[in-house]
DNA sequence: CTTGACTCTGGAGTAAGCTCAAGGGTTTAT
DNA sequence: ATAAACCCTTGAGCTTACTCCAGAGTCAAG
């Protein structure tokens, strides 16, 4: 089949597959005289496998290790391919991790923000980002009963 | 102060420096004879700022948004800023979930493996993006003892 | 035989946030 | 006076995963 029916079966656009082919990741099984890609259910099965690696969260870098294994299974263990899994999992972890920090950091911003229509000169949001102290809410003309915690 | 001392104070490069001017996010007060950059204590204290929200999670585009507020702090209610602050925390969230299914589709496919040495001719994670099927555990020589849960 | 759909190559552009290099001027210490 | 350390501008490059464009050849239908 030539490149324009593989990407209908499989929803991606023809640049996609071209930018495969350079990435090394799926080569097409020949060319046509004209020097149309021309590709064979091996190759479809094969952007299949790119698509669900790609779809679980692995990188093209990654996916093309899984792929090295793919083609050559007999000479691989299972080990190798579950401690690329794994170490994925663990860079998840990392970005995870982090991006909670970040989230508790802004969180604790909010929660010590009024949010009214005060004026932003007493913001305590902008108060911490400028002076880099601990977060302390406002204590404008109104009841205060958040004192404790912390 | 150049932009030598400026840097050493915050430790970030020169270049950084530029650029944040470039992008309109931190000017020199000044320029010597000789066209070289010169801070003041303020510019020291806006760059603190921007390194600050940057800690916590903020793009440079919305630092620049929340410098806007900070330069004429008058104009503008608490609530403008507690409003871009839980913007902020919801595209968070929006990439924690991503994250997390990630993970939970690679921790489903780390689950079923074996992770031994035998081939990785039956591998279930390369069988699973091979067929695109639910994950099976594989089973060899062995007992098979997590049938349940799914 | 022509029109339109399809395909080709090569190269540029995108977002984000820098980093680096080339080639040159300035300041400061010795 | 000279060398080291500092500063300047312009412009390119890095990463990831594409997307878009120009200019041109090919194929099938009418």
């Amino acid at each position: 089949m030539k490149i324009g029916e593989l990407v209908k079966r499989h929803g991606v656009s023809v640049d996609t597959i071209r930018f495969y082919e350079k990435q090394q990741l799926l080569n097409p099984s020949a060319r046509s005289a004209a020097g149309y890609r021309l590709y064979l259910e091996a190759d479809s099965q094969r952007l299949a496998f790119i698509l669900r690696a790609k779809s679980v969260g692995f990188s093209l870098q990654q996916i093309s290790e899984l792929l090295q294994i793919e083609d050559n299974k007999s000479q691989w263990q299972c080990s190798d391919v579950k401690n690329k899994v794994q170490q994925t999992i663990r860079e998840i972890d990392r970005q995870l991790t982090e991006l909670q920090q970040f989230r508790q950091a802004l969180q604790q911003l909010d929660d010590a923000c009024c949010g009214g229509n005060i004026s932003a000169t007493e913001c305590s949001i902008l108060a911490a980002l400028e002076q880099g102290s601990a977060v302390k809410p406002e204590q404008h003309a109104a009841e205060q009963h958040n004192k404790e915690h912390n």
